[in-house]
DNA sequence: CATGTTCTAATATCAAGTACTAACTCAGTA
DNA sequence: TACTGAGTTAGTACTTGATATTAGAACATG
């Protein structure tokens, strides 16, 4: 015997979150109904069409690509005195937070503040050879997080850079960075 | 007059980039010409139709989704032994690069080895309190980077992790974490 | 002038639906 | 027994956003 109309729909929709790529008249067939009885179904439980679903999909994911995408720097560069000094700002916003516990993960303020040190200099390419970094306290979801740094030593291709990260003038991370440029032969 | 069959196409792609559920129709009332020529236009630049592009689209992030989703942590990890070690793997692609010189962004290293320093300590809550690294050498696009963690010292609510990361054997990041976990009122 | 490019128009068709009406199958029951 | 109602199936008309194809303008250019 077939299964019966609850069974069917719990069916419906396990098949639909693994594949909500399916059409009514795909599902009609799995289960062994008529394309009228899915489409009641679906009306049953609230499910829309194909393109519906599809469309939602699609869009969700356009609106991260969007939200997230140009992250070629993590955090906004406000201000930016070449081979002295810059501020960036970073708000905390979901995807850089544990979903436990809301705190902001780590790597997002190194990120902020990496992205910042390297940004000062004003070269081609500039990377870090090394850090010391200490996170004073955690920083929670929706706070707003003012990195500024300021070159504290240099010796023309070495730099040491201070940065200091903040939440309302309180201390949240502070870090010393060490980078250095690449001097590329045909530079002007 | 209006725009050149050429710049009409331009227009096309530039605003399909930034809004990709446009219809023939509405493309066709933005560039006051017929829906016919959008659609040429269309099979001259190998555009797919609407449905096309958004199951497109849909499709990628549901791959994306089930194949990467899980960015609770940077890179893979491989094995772990809690309160231990642990070893993570974090192939560098294109997204962790300086689209420059494809020179792999210091927080990608970082943000690699402070999530599995993160990952090793068995707890609820677990946050880097201090960190002292050092990038050895450039890591370049296509690289794999095989990070190893242990732990060096501990007194039950700290620990000292020295992480190392390589490239075929050849260090080219090492740090020493130092993180914490929060005990929980109600913890069995 | 003929020719070719570019554009517009019109028609038939498709997929995957919505919306609605009608009818069939049984099982329980007054 | 006849009636009722839930569950299912069938069929038609219509919608969107297309494809595919054919035909005809408008206009420049050799």
């Amino acid at each position: 015997m077939r299964l019966s109309k609850k069974e069917r729909q719990a069916k419906l929709q396990q098949a639909l979150s693994n594949d909500p790529f399916l059409t009514d008249e795909e599902m009609a067939k799995k289960c062994g109904v008529s394309i009228q009885t899915i489409r009641l179904d679906r009306m049953e439980l609230g499910i829309p069409e194909l393109r519906e679903r599809v469309k939602r999909m699609a869009e969700e994911n356009f609106d991260q690509v969007r939200s997230l995408s140009p992250e070629e720097v993590i955090g906004e560069v406000i201000e930016l005195q070449f081979d002295q000094s810059g501020i960036s700002i970073l708000d905390i916003r979901e995807e850089h937070v544990f979903a436990r516990n809301r705190i902001a993960r780590g790597h997002y303020l190194f990120a902020q503040a990496n992205s910042l040190a390297v940004a000062i200099i004003n070269a081609e390419v500039v990377l870090t050879r090394s850090a010391h970094i200490r996170f004073v306290r955690p920083v929670k979801m929706g706070e707003r997080c003012i990195a500024t740094a300021k070159v504290i030593d240099t010796d023309r291709a070495r730099f040491q850079i201070q940065v200091k990260t903040r939440v309302n003038q309180e201390i949240v991370f502070q870090g010393m960075f060490h980078v250095y440029r690449l001097e590329e032969e045909g530079r002007t």
